[in-house]
DNA sequence: ACATATAGTTGCGTATTACAACTATTGAGA
DNA sequence: TCTCAATAGTTGTAATACGCAACTATATGT
């Protein structure tokens, strides 16, 4: 692979492209993805972020999927109907709600990340180490740097004209 | 930064998790952006579609978006009635819409590039160029991966079990 | 003790989307 | 030429996802 030349704004205008390709597209696999195993897209990322996190609130939830903590309450009572989510009172603070997956919750989380890990295994296959890792890396980098940028600015793109 | 996913330490583990971040940050991003322009997230990547492709068809529209054709006639509809774009009848086959951006939609389209172009080249601002246009690859190369496996496989994971 | 802040819930409106049924047009074959 | 299948696009309908605002219950600080 060659180097090109480096103009200014053109990466960034590429980039610009090629995420927005990258988005349309994961999105679409998610919306096809709503299916399994009686979870909705949304319900399996904050299955994920409960599973991930230890002893995790509402808001924790809502903070950790960008989300309104009205949308996050909505998203755990569902999980918690379905068997997937255990609520427990905070007896230090009885306003909160601990949450911690269920064993069916566990598992049905486990099966999704492991499904979601062959699919990206597959997807990295043609790639050696070095590539690999420099695609997480990457993404890392990506996810970050946007993270910084949401919490730096609060939001909202287009100021007063 | 907090506890990892099942399977720690591979490559496709963390990558699963290092893009359903990034999926979730870009998702609220696109979220708040809304109001901009006068034009909704997903009219405004129709916009996109109409504007880098040449005499777009609704059908094409809903291809490069991933969405059913009647989901991108609204999105198509909404950008006509408010003026960013305009359609012709194909003179060969009178079925099909010929769609081009009106000056108007044009303007908006190159304005809303260039605010996410500044935006980029912050995000890219701290990598030297080597670093910078191996982002850009990365980014091609898992959405180029993605739609060919949602290409091959007409979508849902879940086969019956 | 009273004002204020925080965790979570609920009511409500909007956006995004798919599926299915429909119209209009095209094109191929009997 | 007539008919029938395929295709482009539209419309009816329903589900999901989401935010904002108002609300309850609990906690904390002065």
């Amino acid at each position: 692979m060659h180097t090109r030349p480096i103009i200014p704004g053109t990466d960034a205008a590429e980039l610009t492209e090629a995420l927005s390709d990258l988005i349309r597209v994961i999105q679409f696999r998610d919306r096809d993805r709503a299916c399994c195993y009686g979870l909705s897209v949304s319900q399996c990322y904050a299955l994920k972020a409960v599973a991930d996190g230890e002893q995790m609130t509402v808001n924790d939830v809502a903070a950790a999927l960008y989300l309104d903590k009205s949308t996050a309450s909505r998203l755990v009572n569902g999980l918690i109907s379905d068997g997937f989510v255990s609520k427990e009172a905070d007896e230090s603070d009885r306003r909160v709600l601990r949450l911690s997956p269920t064993p069916r919750g566990r598992a049905v989380y486990s099966a999704i990340q492991e499904e979601l890990v062959r699919e990206y295994e597959e997807l990295l296959g043609g790639l050696d180490d070095e590539g690999r890792a420099a695609v997480v890396r990457t993404v890392r980098t990506l996810g970050r740097g946007f993270a910084a940028r949401v919490e730096a600015s609060g939001g909202s793109c287009c100021v007063v004209r």
